[in-house]
DNA sequence: AAACAATACGAACGATCGTTCTTTTTGTCA
DNA sequence: TGACAAAAAGAACGATCGTTCGTATTGTTT
């Protein structure tokens, strides 16, 4: 890895923590210098625009995401059990302080919702991709048989979309002590009702 | 109204619009001014420092929010057609497309959640005295006889938070044509599940 | 209408914003 | 090691930020 990527990665890192925190439209070049210890037109080099820095904020975030919660999961056989650890895996997300206290790549999407341009665009793209993703688990279930032949795939993801959606806010707004004991039940629920 | 009362709620009209767009932490006197055709100052002289703005600016939502879903509400009786009417306000309140796209409290809450201050403990506050509100009806239903002894009410709500951030987010993020299509199924099956 | 308080304005404050230059310091590789 | 490119710094830009102050303009009330 060149001097370059290294401190571009370095930057990124610094931008993700600090984003958790204000947001990724209240990120600044001038505050992310000084808490990396390098000038503002150092660190704006690497990027070229703030928009730009923005973005590579979130794919940064995207690519740790698909490493700690998608791609283990697609290693585990068999549909139920990869539902599983998908859901296992996001708490952990969701439960990672060094990010946030809830699922940034949500918040995001909640922060950009209303702004038009490329970020909106992308996380939206990626929010659309993760549901596709427990679409086709869930899709595969009913495929092995073991969910139900007429279940609406849709309206699983949606369920299942809500439950862990539920969880970011019981856990990073609430705080409630049994956010993820209740995650946990809602899962199930939603795991038994769709079985065959 | 004195003319004080009266541009102060001009003031706060225009902030909510912008608020829904750019989040309450990007609010800014300058913008509002212009906005609104006052000076800054003459602006400012109404809230003495942004953060009062800010917290005038969540004041006003809430207070709206109790309007247009709360209390048409409470008139109902019984348990489960009042559920049935704050799920509906609800939706209702999601779609105000003068406000935003999607639920304003669930935004600045998730937008917040990681600032500790008086904005945070405000919205937190709210949101938890919303969830209050499902619970008990939750349990009026179960005074009522209709839903199940043994329902566990704390689950009940969690579920119905989610379903309802789960269609603040398919509509407002993914602007999902079977966004209401797919509350109200989850929404039904979450009564039918809870009868006796 | 006179008097007083409420409201609004205009100008300025230091600070920070994103961005553009030029210059200097570094890495990198033949 | 010398040469060239990559990376970082430094200074400055106009713009906007929240806030303060003194002054003018209004509402409101006797």
């Amino acid at each position: 890895m060149s001097k370059g990527e290294q401190t571009r990665a370095a930057i990124l890192d610094a931008a993700i923590k600090e984003a958790a925190v204000v947001g990724v439209g209240a990120l600044s070049i001038g505050n992310l210098a000084s808490r990396t210890g390098m000038s503002k037109s150092g660190l704006f080099g690497h990027f070229g625009s703030k928009e730009s820095l923005q973005l590579a904020v979130m794919v940064q975030l995207v690519e740790r995401f698909t490493e700690v919660v998608v791609l283990p999961a697609l290693k585990v056989k068999g549909g139920i059990a990869r539902l599983e650890a998908l859901f296992e895996n996001y708490t952990q997300w969701v439960c990672d302080e060094t990010l946030s206290r809830g699922c940034p790549l949500m918040s995001i999407a909640f922060e950009l919702d209303a702004q038009p341009g490329p970020l909106r665009d992308y996380i939206v793209g990626k929010i659309a991709e993760r549901i596709d993703v427990i679409s086709r688990v869930a899709q595969k279930c009913v495929q092995e048989g073991a969910f139900k032949k007429d279940l609406d795939i849709e309206r699983f993801a949606y369920a299942y979309e809500g439950l862990t959606i539920a969880y970011m806010s019981y856990r990073a707004v609430l705080n409630h002590s049994k956010a993820k004991e209740m995650a946990r039940a809602t899962f199930d629920n939603l795991i038994n009702s769709s079985l065959k």
